[in-house]
DNA sequence: GTCTATAGAGGGATAGAC
DNA sequence: GTCTATCCCTCTATAGAC
């Protein structure tokens, strides 16, 4: 790969992360590369081409290095603790703001609605499993449906991100409450064995 | 109000619904209302000005059309499914996507960041205090934070939104995962003495 | 692979007639 | 309030020299 197709696709993440959407052009991310504009032509035919790759690209890797990461959880507690610390991480380096940004386009463009979909399901495939493991034999595995489980999560994610573009206090107090909602959960995925009981009961008379 | 004026708002938010944010341009305005592209000028001086008035108008009656709905909640139960109804409502008229574009933009316009905080304040307004009444004296308003847990439940939707717009059927299986979630609190906030005894123990050790 | 130059479309916004 | 006409800018994308 060379170094100039590389270099433009960390400047298109990077116009991404700190302008959004709108603010991306063959120009701005040109410059930011410091390469000529014309190049994002020759190397990626489009713009939205380049968007792509470089959304791919950041995605696959960022999955990838937390991997290791979601196999150690064998708990809830774990896993809630694995998600916090990743998704500190992801914030921090940005890249929830770029499947944010990419996914918001996706109205407007098939080429951004494919990225869009694929850092979506590339998040959810490392998700869904990881759920499954912490949760079989509780009682929450009875009633929660987890492909759809872990759907909501990614999803969520995205809202929160948007969000705490506009408002950095109160998305930081929905994060907390969140955590606070695992918690609880762990409490149920722990009950002794009389009060589980009773609670099984509750369960299948409501459901 | 200006028959015209009011032409504009309809068609902004109409070509914001179908195009998504950079579908969105004066002159796309100015055809779907069937209006001269100067009127939006003369009436909103920007671009920017006119999408967040639109924003405002919508999002304020919508939540003032659902507030009675709320109001009559009384149980988490019951609360789940008036949400259930609000979102199918408004995500059918497309509301939510407003919402998540307008967001989206911040980024790049404290115009439309300013439009986008209000729309969620507004929901959050509403989502709080109904959370609060529905949970009072259960053992989640023990454990859960609820000014955060309403945010985070506003925040989600947008996410949600924007998943859907690139995966219909995940979509609606992360909403039907949180409708079962549902009923699991709703089994916590219903569980007789003994068990809820146990339950607030445990809590206790956890948090 | 990289550059300059430019075509050609579409964007926001304004002036000024009516 | 509404219209036409227009300025000037930015955009994607390509042609063609090097």
């Amino acid at each position: 790969m060379s170094d100039t197709r590389q270099r433009l696709i960390e400047a298109a993440l990077e116009v991404l992360r700190e302008r959004g959407l709108s603010g991306l052009s063959a120009r701005t991310i040109a410059a930011a590369a410091d390469a000529n504009q014309a190049l994002i032509f020759y190397h990626f035919k489009t713009v939205e081409g380049l968007i792509e790759d470089a959304c791919r690209v950041t995605v696959d890797a960022a999955v990838a290095a937390h991997r290791d990461r979601f196999a150690t959880a064998e708990t809830l507690g774990d896993l809630l603790a694995v998600g916090r610390e990743i998704h500190a991480t992801e914030l921090a380096a940005g890249r929830v703001t770029i499947s944010a940004q990419v996914l918001a386009g996706a109205r407007s463009s098939e080429v951004l609605a494919r990225a869009g979909k694929h850092a979506l399901d590339t998040w959810i495939a490392e998700i869904e499993p990881a759920l499954a493991r912490v949760l079989r034999g509780t009682p929450i595995a009875e009633i929660a449906d987890l492909p759809g489980l872990a759907r909501a999560i990614a999803a969520s994610f995205i809202g929160l991100e948007l969000y705490e573009a506009v408002d950095a206090s109160g998305s930081a107090s929905a994060l907390d409450a969140l955590e606070r909602l695992g918690i609880l959960a762990d409490v149920v995925t722990d009950l002794g064995p009389v009060a589980r009981a009773a609670f099984r009961r509750r369960l299948r008379s409501k459901s």
